[in-house]
DNA sequence: CTGAAAGCGCTAACAC
DNA sequence: GTGTTAGCGCTTTCAG
């Protein structure tokens, strides 16, 4: 049985009361308002010091009422367990926290539904600013916070029909430079599998591979592009046992992602091939463990630390003085060549 | 230059105002209690209507401080980058939004005075319960929240002096199988790579793996446990070049995390050794690309998403029913055999 | 130098 | 069946 103390509420009111004051001037000694309300010393020693004895933290619910401003920053991923996207929530937690804005976060699971409810729950809350990586292919919901004059920025994922900006990685020469290293080690027959195509990086990165291979002309047939609309080790895993299944013998694959990476690894290993001597394997997105697979893979690597600190910086300024606007950026890619890409 | 359209403000009041009714009723009808206070057809059918066309949402900010109670989770972890605690995060949000409870994300970077200050701020910010990952030694500032009588549990780790609920992994079992298992593959010179000793998983998976040894008889001399406090990359690696450096020439390395294990993996490498034959290895804690190591690493997997469900069930009924008391638990881990162990 | 009071948007108690 | 009003805790005019 824990017993619980019961402390009898403490706000400016009974402060004041307590110390024969107004709750206004406790307010105003509180934000550090004592001198230009010329308050005297002792009146100001005397808050403090009681407000430190009692510790009294100001209620923000209140606050944020009355000033209509929560010092929140809403947060809307569609998977905060991969890693690309825990990164960038750190980098962005952090760099709010040192401005004294907390973060809420909401996870849409690749759920369009759940994304909408989401965003109606932070208009609602009332948050300062909106950071988002958007689900999918719809974005009239998000119309409506810009329309709520409610700051706005694009992670990772956007659209390019409406004019709201965006912080991503430079898809397209990302999976350019991949596709024509890949060429460039004699490859002609390369599987790309993508996933959600509704997804403006998942087109850029296609449109990258195919303009790529065209340069090189080399014949894009159908069976080049495979894979289902999920970003996933189940995609990559299956998609790859069907590749293996067929008589197409491609001599490398394209995974769009980290985690469909990780469905090739698997599938490829369950063939009982080897990386790169059957098959090479080059994927989209970098990650601390990947120079300690089997094969170290080649990569490319995106910067989603920056992205996350160019969206917080953004929405941030864009708080404080409405009329900054930020052109979008493409934040450039590098390609880590390891070992599962083979010289034919 | 965005054409920025700007509402004018919808509240209860311009409602209200607009259909010729008061305040109350609206409100009366939008939190459904239309029956109860005997409310006509009509006018309920005239207040949805109109609300539903104009987009109204609700601001949960004063809600919040009219009800005491803002349908907020703070979330506290010191790393939401580490898969562990992604995963678990994730969960977490999922269970939390299907009761309309929003998360509060702080990440505490292992940094003992963010954590107070985050955890300050929730108290400020009213949430309705608290979850978090402490970072180390000190619990004062967690004993605090408790005597403001905010409902609180730990998760991973936690403090054995104090009467606050936690859900963990059975970190001391988890540690004592696996050292058991190196131990029935013939190694006796095994060495152990603590992170952060200051907490209670890092000690109890001390303390499972000194057990272990004992019980089999095998003398442990001091330099069986190295590392410094970091459950990182880096100490694994440092900690690894160290102790090849030696004369000691270990059978075994048994890592204490996921991080320390991927450095571990790096400096072997380095040191041009092959795990298992050089070396074997063992890691504390299981991820998704584990399977796809060089090589396949066997390892203590955490159930970190049934940790999460636990923990945030027990917050949301504790908000309900005052009454709830959680008995601490200790969720059981399993030994996943790869090939990272050799048998000498 | 400080106090009093209005009001942010909402709901619940009390009217009728 | 619906309106009125007080008050959640805070800040900020306006007074003096």
């Amino acid at each position: 049985m824990i017993p619980v103390f019961m402390p009898k509420k403490v706000n400016l009111k009974t402060i004041s009361n307590h110390l024969n004051l107004s709750p206004g001037t406790v307010s105003r000694v509180l934000n550090g308002k004592a001198k230009e309300f010329r308050i005297s010393q002792e009146t100001v020693a005397l808050v403090l010091s009681y407000v430190k004895k009692i510790g009294y933290s100001p209620n923000l619910i209140a606050k944020g009422l009355r000033a209509s401003k929560t010092f929140t920053i809403g947060l809307i991923i569609p998977d905060i367990s991969n890693p690309f996207f825990a990164i960038m929530a750190r980098n962005i937690e952090k760099a709010a926290s040192k401005e004294n804005y907390s973060i809420l976060l909401a996870d849409s699971q690749e759920d369009e539904d759940r994304e909408q409810q989401q965003l109606r729950n932070m208009i609602s809350r009332k948050v300062d600013g909106i950071i988002a990586a958007p689900v999918g292919a719809s974005f009239q919901h998000f119309l409506e916070i810009r329309n709520q004059g409610i700051p706005l920025v694009f992670v990772d994922r956007y659209f390019n029909d409406i004019d709201i900006p965006y912080v991503s990685s430079d898809n397209y020469y990302g999976a350019f430079e991949a596709t024509k290293y890949l060429v460039n080690n004699c490859h002609q027959k390369i599987v790309l599998i993508k996933g959600n195509e509704a997804t403006e990086p998942a087109k850029e990165r296609k449109r990258g591979y195919m303009d790529a291979l065209i340069q090189e002309g080399i014949a894009i047939d159908e069976i080049g592009v495979t894979g289902n609309d999920e970003f996933s080790i189940e995609n990559g895993y299956q998609s790859t046992k069907k590749i293996l299944s067929t008589s197409m013998k491609p001599t490398a694959i394209f995974a769009l992602s980290n985690l469909i990476g990780l469905g090739v690894l698997k599938a490829v290993k369950e063939a009982g091939l080897k990386i790169p001597d059957d098959i090479s394997l080059l994927i989209f997105d970098d990650q601390p463990y990947v120079p300690f697979l089997d094969p170290p893979i080649t990569t490319v690597k995106q910067d989603s630390e920056k992205i996350g600190m160019l969206a917080i910086e953004y929405i941030l300024s864009k708080i404080d003085k409405e009329k900054v606007d930020l052109e979008s950026k493409l934040i450039p890619t590098s390609l880590i060549i390891r070992d599962s890409v083979m010289k034919i």
